[in-house]
DNA sequence: ATATTTGTTCAAATTTTATTGAACAAACCG
DNA sequence: CGGTTTGTTCAATAAAATTTGAACAAATAT
């Protein structure tokens, strides 16, 4: 077993490095850590599954972010576990999910829906609050605002299905 | 001119506070720093125009926060500016825009197209590297996932104008 | 049972980001 | 003009997020 594996090469090579800075960029946008975006994209433009170790190893980074990392991109559904080289090995390796629709659906059900869910539940108890105030031409306008963040999120949350939709191909 | 003013008023109370957490909440999720939710919560539910100073005063932060963070909204067009109280007054006053389509809109010109359109550079600069590789199967390889990050960005792009339209009402 | 491999957790260290505040500039005033 | 008000800039500081690494647990091997 000590037969060089694909994912066992030490060195990131220029093309590769030119798409981690690419995932870097990508996932910031989406605000979550470089890491992540590492990892992601190594799993991305390798050809075979790799292990925690082999990220560990190629990326230079330590097991508790290789760790936590590949959690996180599991629960996007951005990586897919595989038996590996299809024998009975411990080892679990990560493949990454490479369908758009896919990685946005993971990303509004973990990322987005959560947000407009407490936001909803905020807004509803502003507009309680809103309507116990005593001067009514302040309670007209604190009535009408909470009104309007009332609509941005209904609308938010009409949006999203949407596309989900349009990028299923 | 010693008068209180509507946005002279130093506390903020309680369904300000409340307000004031969405907003701090909501702009944390777009990738903004807290203090622009601050600023922009408290003109939303402000029923008259408050300047630089007022919101020092009020939010008790730095005269740069402030200064920074109206920047900030203003180039994302979720702010405007107004001659305050009508007379010739030199202090200026900023109320939001509270209309979605237009948060949205600013939101898509200055923080996802730019990333939109270095990425798709840098995506084509991927693509000719990818074409350097020797081995015939490697570049077959990296084509196929250089053109698939083409195919996402692409998706994107055309995402975001149909946003847009769905946002206008 | 003991040793080894694989992976997780989390407090501490590091790195990054946000905020402050003082120096500065520009506009107005008397 | 000198003084005051209004706002910007940016280096220093504070705060927050990320990463590390060592301790731990669980599974497998010997």
């Amino acid at each position: 077993m000590q037969e060089l594996q694909d994912g066992t090469r030490q060195e990131i090579d220029s093309i590769e490095r030119e798409v981690l800075a690419v995932f870097v960029d990508g996932v910031r946008v989406l605000g979550l850590p470089p890491s992540i975006g590492e990892i992601y994209g190594l799993l991305f433009i390798s050809q075979s599954p790799l292990s925690l170790d082999d990220l560990v190893k190629r990326l230079k980074i330590s097991k508790g972010s290789a760790s936590q990392g590949l959690r996180t991109l599991k629960s996007l559904g951005a990586v897919r576990e595989t038996n590996g080289n299809g024998n009975g090995e411990r080892r679990a390796y990560y493949e990454p999910a490479v369908e758009l629709k896919r990685l946005v659906g993971g990303f509004i059900r973990e990322q987005i829906r959560p947000h407009l869910d407490s936001g909803r539940h905020k807004i509803k108890r502003l507009g309680d609050l809103a309507s116990t105030e005593n001067d009514p031409k302040r309670r007209k306008f604190l009535l009408e605002r909470t009104d309007r963040l009332d609509h941005w999120i209904r609308n938010g949350g009409r949006l999203l299905p949407m596309i989900q939709r349009i990028l299923g191909q």
